[in-house]
DNA sequence: CTGATGTCTGAATAGCAGTTCAGATGTTAG
DNA sequence: CTAACATCTGAACTGCTATTCAGACATCAG
């Protein structure tokens, strides 16, 4: 069973308790009130892992910069490109371009093949050709004039 | 070979638009050397404005954190919560949750309803589901132990 | 071999972002 | 009105990160 789970309900449940208040010890755990504890038990149901989590908001992160999120799109299109060719592209100097390039590597984003002198970058990730399409579809749904 | 020095212009030039192109000061424009420029031509063609992928980046690095990232799973399926219970779910101070919600607010990312003294939150783009989807299945089809 | 070229890496700098703390705002009950 | 509550905000601290610089590595021409 999954209930060995420190965090998990068993810890807030009693403050769940808004029918029933003060019968159990409450002490420490009633630091914390919930409002609707059952929503909040089939969230935690269903809410991926912390090491998942962590693992997708570092996935997402990487698209998570200008100079990386342009490197993607250049090569989206075009395929492959070779860094001098990519800085150019971008109009970025071509050590940060490598530098960029190296996260996107080992994001597994992005697959290097050398040629000569030159390496070659092209993406790598089916799934990050859809979230970059998603994403210029969200651009065209979204009015430039997004209020803050 | 080729028009090294014409299509480098051009590639500084843009931005913009390719307005002005080969009759400029080339001196510091050599500095930059194509290899398939035609392949830079189409890349820079179809490549999104500097402005766009600004905006394209931004919104993916908001899914760049792991308590957003959190939030916003929580709020996937369960549809709508309030601070202290997402605070609950995802077992976080409710002075981060907020500070969270904020940059999902004004993301567009999440809508805020107020009910008394409680606020709300609930998903308000159905890009971010399909984003969200995505980062699940993506997770769905990566080794854990994923090279690097 | 030496030199030139293309790319990568590490250190250093500057700037931003995530968490916490203290206090402010807005809401409801009495 | 005051008090309690839920949430928000700003400031400070810490840590991470994007860029630049200098140099290393790898490859090819001679």
């Amino acid at each position: 069973m999954k209930a060995a789970i420190g965090n998990s309900t068993a810890v807030r449940a009693n403050a769940a308790g808004a029918a029933q208040v003060g019968t159990v010890t409450p002490l420490d755990v009633c630091a914390v009130k919930l409002v609707d504890s059952d929503r909040v038990d089939a969230a935690r149901a269903v809410l991926p892992t912390v090491d998942e989590t962590d693992r997708l908001a570092e996935w997402f992160r990487v698209l998570g910069d200008p100079t990386r999120a342009r490197l993607l799109y250049a090569l989206l299109e075009v395929g492959e490109l070779c860094v001098c060719d990519l800085a150019a592209t971008i109009d970025t100097a071509e050590t940060t371009v490598s530098h960029a390039l190296r996260w996107l590597r080992t994001g597994g984003m992005v697959r290097a093949r050398r040629s000569g002198r030159m390496m070659f970058y092209s993406l790598d990730d089916a799934h990050v050709r859809m979230l970059l399409d998603l994403g210029r579809e969200h651009l065209r749904h979204t009015t430039p004039g997004t209020p803050k």
